[in-house]
RNA sequence: GGUCUCGUAGUAUAACGGUUAGUACAUCGGGUUUUCAUCCCGACAACGCGGGUUCGACUCCCGCCGAGAUCACCA
């Protein structure tokens, strides 16, 4: 049997952390199968809908690499894709209900049902629709709700990831098929659909297990057969015990990657939380993960979301991506995250700061403040070298002494590449007896006036010999 | 309150009923000719509690405690 998956968000608003891997989670299974991935809008509430939702919904997927085979775009031969477009087929099956006795138009008032409600609140006893009814329910009109008329018994039936489940009859009741707009409600309308697309797999946020003895009562009355089902725990917010939501202050995904985190970086640990393939391995690529994906593996209870974690994971994937596929594999994704200074340079001269910055970013974004003063001058700021740790026992005459024989040695310099620069500091280690903390912070400093940079003699040659000396020599001038 | 789910270090997780309870992030030390980072080495740190079953329990059973989910004409 082929495995098709679906990704059904509903229309509200971005996608963030805590509900994405309700995406990658089928994405996964639907390739590692040859299967299938739909897209499924689901936007009958009218009143939530948000405009411009649908399209953040693919910019994420999209951002992720998580193509779907068919849904809002592509298309397909199951459509359409958007619940609100589908009325009439979940109104088909409603009648199919209607005919067979097992669902009735219910014109009770809200009023009236709140009354219920509250008279079995008084007497503590569990609110059931079912024990209220209507006796002699009229024909049904469009403007009125289509309830259930549901069998109280028990069920049975297993969750891929919670496990063998059972539940008692207490918890099945009338619930709304059809509400009073003509729209369904989520618990109809992804029955419907969900058989509809033939989905083999339906995969949700565990907040749907207490709900399924009333989908299983729905599969049995439309004669359909009940797809896999597969729970996903929540991802609990960094602070408590919550899930994590928007509330919480969950960002969108898409945001990670304005601040310069990889998608794949975003796609491994999301993947990786709350699920592990039993092995040590951390870095996994999606080709990877697709390999070893399995739903038996999912963790049964909630992972709280860790940035910390995906820091780490996006400073792994950035010397990944550097190291495997080369410095322009890693500069195709910087664009965004150069300084200001940096429009007029070329990419080449770009590339090359990349090359030996890399390692030391943890987000790209740290291009920005950390890459400057390879396109503009840096600010003198002659404090700097006096308060420095290893050079604020030098006096200022010393000081301006070591720049001036540094200068003097690398003025000298016939070839000004990696090694000849690293040859020339050295021996000026030995001329000047001074330490490498001292000599080396001296330089570094004048040439950056930056908290860190990437080797002294990286540094050098990337700026090159014109630029290198102009500002040694205008640090000697000035102090 | 009813129903359901979950419970290994701060975090994410591993462990056919038999291991000094493993790994990673974080934290703290140390090393690599400056800084920051990488990389390497090391340290700290966990089976929620109580009963059973068993020669032996993180693992199976029961109870308790704790956390969460759900009880909508929202999804």
């Amino acid at each position: 049997m082929k495995v098709i998956t679906r990704f059904a968000p509903s229309p509200t608003g971005y996608i963030h952390i805590g509900n994405v891997r309700s995406a990658i989670y089928p994405y996964l299974l639907a390739r590692q199968n040859n299967g299938k991935l739909i897209l499924r809008i689901e936007d009958t509430d009218r009143e939530r809908h948000v405009e411009g939702a649908t399209e953040l919904i693919e910019d994420t997927l999209e951002w992720l690499d998580l193509n779907w085979d068919e849904g809002p775009i592509v298309g397909g031969p199951n459509g359409p894709y958007f619940q609100s477009e589908r009325k009439d087929i979940y109104l088909k099956w409603a009648k199919k209900l209607l005919d067979s006795g097992r669902a009735y138009a219910d014109p009770t008032p809200s009023e009236k049902i709140e009354e219920y409600r509250k008279e079995c609140n008084d007497k503590k006893i569990p609110f059931l629709y079912r024990n209220f009814r209507p006796q002699n329910p009229p024909e049904w009109k469009p403007g009125m709700p289509i309830r259930f008329k549901t069998e109280p018994k028990s069920y049975e039936w297993r969750d891929e990831v919670m496990g063998e489940m059972k539940s008692g009859p207490e918890v099945l009741d009338d619930i709304i098929l059809i509400k009073k707009d003509g729209y369904p409600t989520y618990n109809f309308a992804h029955i419907v659909d969900d058989a509809e697309m033939n989905i083999t797999h339906v995969m949700r946020g565990v907040e749907y297990l207490s709900s399924t003895p009333n989908y299983l009562a729905l599969y049995e009355a439309l004669g359909l057969e009940r797809p896999h089902l597969v729970s996903l725990p929540h991802i609990l917010a960094p602070n408590g015990n919550k899930k994590l939501g928007k509330r919480d202050g969950a960002k969108s995904v898409t945001e990670y990657r304005d601040d310069g985190v990889l998608a794949e970086a975003m796609l491994n640990y999301l993947a990786c939380l709350g699920w592990n393939d039993g092995t040590e391995q951390e870095i996994y690529s999606k080709e990877e993960l697709i390999q070893s994906f399995s739903l038996d593996r999912i963790q049964n209870s909630g992972a709280r979301y860790d940035e910390t974690k995906l820091l780490w994971l996006n400073g792994q994937w950035i010397r990944k991506i550097f190291d495997e596929q080369g410095a322009e594999a890693l500069y195709v994704h910087t664009e965004n995250f150069w300084p200001e200074s940096a429009k007029n340079a070329t990419d080449d001269y770009k590339i090359k700061v990349l090359s030996i910055i890399y390692d030391r970013l943890k987000v790209l974004s740290d291009l920005k403040t950390m890459t400057g003063y390879f396109f503009e001058d840096p600010k003198i700021d002659i404090e700097m070298l006096t308060n420095n740790k290893f050079l604020k026992k030098l006096s200022e005459s010393e000081l301006e002494a070591l720049l001036k024989t540094s200068i003097k040695k690398l003025i000298d310099l016939k070839v000004w590449d990696e090694d000849s620069l690293q040859t020339a500091l050295n021996e000026l280690l030995e001329e000047t007896g001074k330490k490498p903390a001292e000599l080396f912070s001296l330089i570094r400093l004048a040439l950056s006036f930056a908290p860190f940079s990437p080797a002294l003699n990286l540094t050098l040659k990337t700026l090159g010999r014109e630029i290198s000396l102009a500002r040694l020599n205008a640090v000697a001038r000035s102090i």
